[in-house]
RNA sequence: GCGGCGGUGGCGGAACUGGUCUACGCGCCGGACUCAAAAUCCGGUGCCCUUCGGGGCUUGUGGGUUCGAAUCCCACCCGCCGCACCA
């Protein structure tokens, strides 16, 4: 008698049974004792605990890295799979400011809810390394960190132009700010100057473009290299007429240098103020004040002529210098030669000003009307004059980047505390390492008012300066919460560690990660700043590896009704109530059937049901075989064949493709083909593999199935091995084709050699009709495949 | 404009290295069970013809390479994503 699937039942007994035995808790090696060689490090984004439940996404996140996790532990890897929550930052503060509540209250709290998910999800996870941002024992060595970046110089405080959102109250980064918004709540971002921490992320920049050995999306990598807008050119100085000052341009297109007829500075260009004419100095005091991408949406160019000429350094000639809001302050020099021949933007700007042209390239991208340098190629005439200019120390190749430095200050409470010390003696002064962490204090009011809160906390604030022991002042910034996420993946390997942030011979074991599953609207910022952090640690001895994450994968968004899920579009489903409906295997079933991972998805309730047919058809079907199937089965025969078939496809998918919805069909094939003859002499093989081979992505009902068939704990047992002797089939199924169609299939023998094969084919009675008793003018054969006759 | 990814049934998708296009699932149609329905089970299901033997056509469009193309090459169309008055 089959007795029911109840999801729920089996679900909360073997998630008792493997945290009860600490099931996937995974030990670090021990120095001068033997490491196990193949390793793998899996690890997904770590979840902001700003919301009050896991959503889909996550789902589909962590069941990928748990399937991978579950068959590379049972083919003998050895697989750490940490977990832990990025529970600083923006979101989590202002989700309690909504609440009303304190941040540590409430993130604590949605902490609590998302790791009982997780456990009802049954993730295989080493609960054992959980650390979470805001825990004074991760902190103290963020704080640590901070502090050797700004010994080795790469960070450091400086005053400048910084991203404000009005609405957050604090600074944010570049790298969040989108089209001029703030990223996450869509306000207009502003420019204020303030002093800031900033992180040295451009002394990599080149370095940031090379993935050595790296298996990262093509799309990721493309990302990264458009953000750090790699442009080689080079600078040249043009002497002003008037003034005597040398103005440096930067170009991509110094062949081009003939061609130049006037030449435009950045409103914001400090000759300006310097030299300019009242006029040009009004123009640029008004056009510096407007934003970017205001000025971009521009229609029709703007600008004023400064009444000065610039020289051009190669023949002489005077060009008019103009100021203009096209051209910006923050790229290159902040000055431009003007060749509208062969440049758009110059050439709009010309006929709007009725500015003359010159054409210096002509059609075979040759060098003309440039002097001695006429007839040479392009690129070849670019150097050439650059050559000639550096000769004179008139000009020299540069590369300039779109990449700035990252700012980490934060004007806000929920946050790492920056241990620096500010005395008006001895300057900026770290926190004695001893001292560390500087505790963040718990603050009642807390709410962002353009200041930072913490400065209007007296006892947090005063302090002894430690050079010289006067009264000195804490920074009250906090940091940016993607600090802590830059090295959170170094942590995990050795959360409990008090000496240090890690130990470095346990972390080159394990790292790089070896599989790193996220959202790919994090590749400009976490995933390029933890590359920076890791390099630079490489840099200082601290580990022994220049790349955090050897494979990247980005999951697609589920989607809900054709959008995105997300709160504000009021339709996300959190996984509770589905698990609470069809189980959780059922659900991790799903999410990975929809269709390959990296795409997105739409989240269809019918679609589940199919799910949930196929887990009872596989109970059903399972418990007969125990029934009727006899005891020791056949290993051979066509669901033998079937199975060791399917045992190649699904290890194959997930650990050479890292695809996962494919091996869930090819075990549904496996189970349709069981369902009609539970009785046969291999169905007990068959039974069993589709079991164990469906174990990494339910692994409740599939452990409670393998106690139905006899056996026990199928977590730890070893990945099925396919009988290569079984996969080779007897007969095959010939396929005849005439002129590249199909026209017969024969089932013939595996052993007949190539001229049987045609010689079979020939027979076909369909295959006649269309030689029409000719010869064949040629004749192609596939062994094992097929036959072409070509007529 | 520069860069990246993609386009296969009614739907999600499979086909990995050029070799049987449409696996698996959803949906739909028919049947069994039932007083009935749900659930379950069995069978069918790309499109168009058909004398029911079968025939023709199909992977965004057009061309090419090849005995053979969803797959490789060229051009174009459409969609999504990143960067962008970046000199």
């Amino acid at each position: 008698m089959t007795p029911r699937y109840e999801p729920h039942e089996i679900e909360a007994k073997w998630q008792r049974v493997w945290e009860d035995e600490g099931a996937f808790h995974v030990p670090n090696p021990v120095a001068g004792e033997p490491t196990a060689e193949n390793h793998w490090y899996q690890l997904e984004m770590l979840p902001y605990p700003s919301g009050p439940s896991l959503h889909m996404g996550h789902v589909l996140n962590y069941t990928m890295g748990d399937v991978q996790t579950h068959v590379r532990r049972r083919s003998g890897w050895h697989v750490v799979r940490p977990m832990g929550w990025d529970a600083f930052g923006l979101p989590a503060e202002n989700a309690a400011i909504r609440e009303g509540k304190h941040p540590r209250e409430t993130i604590e709290r949605n902490i609590e809810t998302m790791r009982a998910q997780m456990k009802r999800l049954g993730w295989a996870i080493d609960w054992d390394r959980e650390v979470s941002a805001h825990q004074p024992t991760f902190y103290r060595w963020t704080q640590w960190l901070f502090q050797q970046f700004v010994k080795n110089d790469l960070c450091y405080r400086r005053e400048g132009p910084v991203n404000w959102c009005p609405n957050d109250q604090t600074v944010i980064a570049n790298e969040y700010v989108v089209d001029g918004h703030c990223e996450r709540c869509g306000a207009e971002v502003e420019l204020r100057n303030m002093t800031q921490w900033f992180m040295r992320t451009t002394a990599y920049a080149d370095e940031l473009l090379e993935y050595p050995d790296a298996e990262w999306p093509a799309r990721t990598m493309a990302i990264q290299r458009n953000w750090i807008g790699r442009s080689e050119g080079a600078e040249i100085l043009f002497d002003v007429e008037e003034t005597g000052d040398d103005i440096a341009v930067f170009t991509t297109r110094a062949d081009t240098l003939f061609g130049a007829t006037f030449f435009v500075i950045a409103p914001e260009h400090p000759f300006v103020a310097a030299h300019a004419s009242e006029e040009a100095k009004e123009y640029a005091r008004h056009a510096g004040a407007r934003p970017v991408e205001e000025r971009a949406a521009a229609t029709k160019k703007t600008g004023v002529f400064t009444g000065l000429h610039a020289v051009n350094p190669v023949n002489g000639e005077k060009l008019p210098i103009w100021v203009a809001d096209y051209v910006l302050m923050d790229y290159g020099t902040g000055a431009i030669m003007a060749v509208p021949a062969h440049d758009e933007r110059d050439g709009e700007f010309a006929e709007t000003f009725g500015l003359p042209a010159q054409v210096v390239i002509d059609d075979d991208g040759k060098l003309v009307n440039s002097g001695r340098f006429d007839g040479l190629p392009a690129e070849e005439g670019a150097r050439a004059i650059v050559a000639e200019l550096e000769a004179e120390g008139r000009g020299k190749p540069t590369v300039h980047y779109r990449l700035r430095d990252w700012s980490v200050s934060r004007q806000r409470y929920w946050g790492c505390p920056i241990p620096f010390i500010h005395c008006e003696q001895c300057g900026v002064v770290p926190v004695p390492e001893e001292q560390l962490p500087v505790i963040l204090p718990d603050i009642e009011d807390y709410a962002p008012k353009g200041k930072p809160p913490l400065a209007a906390n007296e006892e947090y604030m005063a302090v002894e300066c430690p050079e010289c022991g006067g009264p000195a002042r804490r920074d009250p910034d906090t940091m940016d919460t993607f600090v802590d996420s830059s090295w959170y993946f170094l942590r995990y390997i050795d959360s409990h560690n008090h000496e240090a942030p890690f130990d470095r011979f346990v972390v080159d074991y394990w790292l790089p990660v070896s599989q790193y599953i996220g959202g790919i609207d994090h590749s400009t910022g976490h995933l390029l700043y933890s590359r920076f952090f890791v390099k630079a640690m490489n840099d200082w001895g601290m580990v022994g590896f220049r790349e955090p994450f050897a494979r990247v994968f980005h999951q697609g968004w589920v989607q809900l009704g054709g959008t995105k899920m997300s709160k504000t579009k009021g339709n996300v489903e959190g996984p509770d109530e589905i698990v609470d409906r069809y189980g959780a295997d059922a659900v991790r079933l799903y999410i990975l059937f929809m269709g390959p991972a990296d795409q997105d998805m739409e989240w269809t309730p019918d679609g589940v049901e199919g799910i949930v047919r196929f887990l009872r058809r596989l109970w059903r079907v399972v418990h007969e075989v125990a029934e009727a199937a006899p005891a020791e089965g056949a290993r051979e025969g066509s669901l033998a064949r079937k199975a060791n078939e399917t045992i190649v496809r699904v290890t194959d998918d997930v650990l050479r493709r890292f695809q996962f919805h494919t091996p869930i069909s090819a075990v549904m094939e496996l189970v349709n083909e069981l369902s009609g003859a539970v009785d046969a002499p291999d169905a007990r093989f068959a039974t069993e593999t589709a079991v164990s081979l469906i174990q990494p992505y339910a692994p409740h009902v599939a452990e409670e199935l393998w106690a139905a068939l006899g056996h026990e704990r199928l977590w730890e047992e070893p990945w099925p091995v396919a009988d290569e002797s079984q996969l080779v089939r007897e007969t095959f199924e010939l396929v005849v084709q005439v002129n590249g169609k199909v026209r017969d299939r024969l089932e013939v023998d595996s052993g007949l050699s190539e001229d049987e094969l045609v010689a079979r084919a020939r027979e076909s009675e369909r295959v006649r009709s269309y030689l029409n008793g000719g010869e064949p003018r040629k004749t192609i054969v596939v062994p094992r495949k097929l036959v072409n006759f070509v007529v």
